[in-house]
DNA sequence: TCTATTGTTCGATCAGCACCGTACTTGTTT
DNA sequence: AAACAAGTACGGTGCTGATCGAACAATAGA
């Protein structure tokens, strides 16, 4: 399993800018590297099999890995890897969803 | 016209998620802040009404400024707004476009 | 006034994707 | 073995958006 490195910028930034997959991002930035959270543990308002398309989504355009550990699928955020390839990308993205909502 | 701030994240990150789009951006990035180029003037293979298109999408996500001059348009990045709202967004997604295509 | 030039808008087409339910695979547990 | 749990794959649906050509407005220049 050579680690790939992340895809080209238009499709990170493509995975990226869906709200279900941002949400996703945000928990998945919440976790240790490299510790990962199981699929069924994101809290989304969508059923499985449309979480289990937005985490392939993020698999493929390289903004996550996964491991297998039995039936279940631990995945987490390729901080190191897209920090390496993107600077400040992740970072900017993360602080910028966090910022609130514009009310005026 | 009260300036506007840039819209939502997703929304801003879906407009910058093209390729026509992002290429219009660094384009524009070369420009003087508040000078702007003509709509007609950035280099890319679509037509004019996609072009134009594609120039709106940036506008509503609130990432360009534009301003009329007779019969032309004026187009601007809105960096300074931009960096109020996401900071360090942009220069990220323009340091990353600017980065090397993986060759391996 | 006539004619380019510049850019928008409209209608149409085509592709992609978010979403769901269901069926399936694989591993765990009893 | 049988039942359960976790996640993927598939087929289908409906919507959004990228694209084009053509028609249109508005201004500038001859």
């Amino acid at each position: 399993m050579a680690e790939t490195p992340p895809a080209d910028l238009v499709t990170v930034l493509q995975a990226l800018s869906d709200p279900v997959r941002l949400e996703m991002v945000r928990q998945l930035a919440r976790c240790e590297e490299g510790h990962g959270i199981r699929c069924g543990e994101i809290e989304i308002d969508v059923t499985k099999s449309t979480a289990s398309h937005h985490l392939k989504t993020l698999r493929n355009a390289g903004i996550t890995g996964e491991r297998e550990v039995g039936t279940r699928k631990l995945t987490w955020l390729r901080k190191k890897e897209l920090e390496e390839r993107y600077p400040g990308l992740l970072e900017a993205v993360l602080c910028a969803a966090d910022a609130p909502a514009i009310t005026a």
